[in-house]
RNA sequence: CGGGGCGUAGCGCAGUCCGGCAGCGCAUCUGGUUUGGGACCAGAGGGUCGGAGGUUCAAAUCCUCUCGCCCCGACCA
């Protein structure tokens, strides 16, 4: 391909609204361009990317049995009302009526299609099992689009379904997702870990999330140093340390004006954090309990919605005076009684904590939960924060933000036995499917890689993503020789197989280099008169700037040799 | 949805406080020179100052409304 024909309008500057390293590039080296928030034309160069990603993912799922289909993006929404989630995805799912005002949605998922499917035309367990899948357009209405590709409202995904009749035939199309998706996310060369994750709104039993690590990302993830334990922090576990010489041994009066939040109380009495105990007042199903949890960890969301469902809130402060007799910051459920309290397992075992007094700028020190006051049960509530110790091995986890490129779920039967996807089993007995869900997003990996491959300069692409494998750069393609030679250089490269990206304007030489290394294919080869003259041609390696000179004969030889020895990193 | 910021030429920005000729750099076009790290000379084109309404002799600038984009939070397979 010859750039002066070919569509990659670069930038020198950055453009104001792009704040992410990938953003940023894809912006500037002219392979992507805004439409609206959260939309995004994908131009020559990025599409190329993402053609080469979507191809290693059909590899990888043929190779598991699965067979390609393409749905509808447009549906009806009463499949959705069937199941329930027209209601749950709510605004976030395009939603409008058409012509004939039936209501009509965008999808943002595919389930129910496969439901509607499945029902019609899946009779026996004979039929069964099935790997469906399709790289699809998505939407969804994101009540925040943002950094880039990697929040964007409509993206592609790589949706896959299976459909079995026992649980057994469920684990096993779950396994070879697991082993597909190691598969697709290595050779894209990405460094990736897989997580234990929360099925969240999707319901089903278990699942499992394929990370890349990296500040942008905005899931927080548990990972241990020393063993392989890895789990999203929404469900993550952790070993305790627990206190045990606190100064306070018996209850205690302190006076603390003015002094409300853990910290504040922490600092003005020297004794740092594990020593309190954080008292929160919720309402769940209407009536008021106690949280209570050690006063250096937080309450972890997810693991609330787990215990309690939705139905818990925090109580006002009006509530809390009313319950308490003292404002926020220096209740406890010492001495208050007839309300329950739930007891993070960060308290078990351990006493001497300081905590409100229900009087307010006065809180108690040498609380002993269970015996100063009555404990409803133990719950894990807490959230896991960096330096906690690894469930499985005592190492110390690390929490790290990442970008969530693909998850799988075991969803069982949520959604064929709401829609009706039965099939009858060996006993003649009509059972729902039972079905798994997997998602890889397929601009995720673009972006996700270009965040974890750029320099300065640009960004380094591996022979297996690059748009192009070698970009010829001509100094002074109006000079006779370099003209002649960069051709024949051209041609031959072309005619072994290797895309090539030929730099034929007239542009100065440091301009072809700035951009050569913004668009970052991985070998840049570089034909100077000076050289030519001396029958040779450079070769500069993009990642390392290494530079080599070689035989102009010899030059393909070489590049499919660099092309080689590549494979696979 | 709450908080903050921004919107002026393709891109990056100044001008807005304090109303008075719409500017700068890069990019673009024409001609010429140049060719190993974003070249030089000469000339040229390009604007509904996001939009609507208002105040004023006069509005990019002041007022009201509105649309869009970004960031933080809430939210989120």
């Amino acid at each position: 391909m010859k750039m002066s024909e070919f569509f990659s309008p670069t930038l020198k500057e950055i453009p104001s609204d792009a704040v992410i390293k990938s953003h940023q590039l894809m912006l500037r080296a002219g392979l992507v361009r805004m439409l609206a928030a959260g939309i995004y034309s994908y131009l020559p160069l990025s599409w190329r990317v993402l053609k080469k990603i979507m191809n290693i993912v059909r590899e990888e799922m043929d190779a598991i049995g699965g067979q390609e289909v393409f749905l509808p993006a447009l549906n009806p929404l009463d499949i959705w009302q069937e199941t329930g989630r027209a209601e749950n995805f709510g605004d976030e799912m395009f939603h409008f009526p058409d012509r004939k005002n039936r209501m009509m949605c965008l999808a943002p998922t595919h389930e129910e299609v496969i439901c509607a499917i499945a029902r019609n035309d899946i009779r026996s367990y004979k039929e069964l099992p099935q790997i469906w899948y399709q790289i699809q357009n998505k939407f969804r209405d994101e009540p925040r689009p943002r950094s880039g590709l990697l929040r964007t409202r409509q993206f592609l995904m790589k949706d896959s379904y299976t459909l079995d009749y026992t649980w057994e035939g469920l684990d096993i199309a779950y396994d070879k997702h697991a082993r597909a998706y190691r598969n697709i996310f290595g050779r894209c060369g990405l460094k990736f870990f897989e997580v234990g994750a929360s099925s969240g709104l999707m319901g089903g039993a278990s699942s499992q999330e394929f990370m890349l690590e990296s500040e942008m990302g905005e899931d927080n993830v548990a990972l241990c140093g020393q063993c392989s334990y890895a789990a999203n922090a929404e469900i993550a576990g952790f070993r305790l340390e627990p206190v045990e010489d606190s100064p306070y041994r018996e209850l205690t009066e302190i006076s603390t004006p003015e002094k409300r939040t853990i910290d504040e109380v922490s600092t003005f009495l020297n004794l740092s954090s594990e020593y309190f105990m954080k008292s929160m007042l919720y309402f769940i199903d209407s009536k008021p309990v106690f949280i209570v949890i050690r006063g250096d960890y937080e309450v972890n969301e997810m693991k609330m919605l787990t215990k309690f469902s939705d139905l818990f809130r925090p109580a006002t402060p009006e509530e809390v005076f009313e319950i308490c007799n003292a404002h926020v910051g220096f209740i406890s459920p010492v001495g208050i009684k007839g309300i329950p309290v739930y007891v993070d397992n960060t308290l078990k075992d351990q006493t001497g904590f300081v905590s409100g007094a229900n009087k307010d700028h006065f809180h108690i020190g040498g609380i002993a939960p269970g015996k100063d006051f009555p404990v409803k049960e133990y719950v894990d509530l807490a959230l896991v924060k960096s330096g906690d110790l690894c469930p499985e091995c005592g190492h110390s986890l690390r929490v790290v933000h990442a970008i969530e490129l693909g998850h799988i779920f075991k969803l069982g039967t949520k959604y064929s036995a709401s829609m009706g996807a039965n099939v009858l089993d060996q006993n003649g007995k009509e059972i729902p499917i039972i079905m798994g869900s997997y998602g890889i997003g397929i601009e995720r990996i673009m972006a996700g890689y270009i965040e974890q491959n750029a320099d300065e300069n640009g960004i380094v692409w591996n022979f297996t993503l690059a748009p192009f494998a070698v970009h010829i750069l001509p100094i002074n393609y109006k000079n006779r020789l370099v003209r002649e030679k960069t051709d024949a250089v051209y041609q031959e490269l072309s005619g072994l197989g290797i895309e090539c990206l030929l730099d034929d304007r007239n542009v100065s030489p440091g301009f072809k280099f700035r951009d050569a290394d913004l668009l970052g294919m991985p070998v840049q080869s570089i034909l100077g008169e000076k050289n030519l003259k001396n029958g040779q041609a450079e070769l500069k390696h993009r990642k390392t700037g290494n530079k080599e000179f070689v035989e102009l004969e010899k030059l393909s030889q070489r590049i499919i040799e660099i092309i080689m020895e590549n494979k696979g990193k």
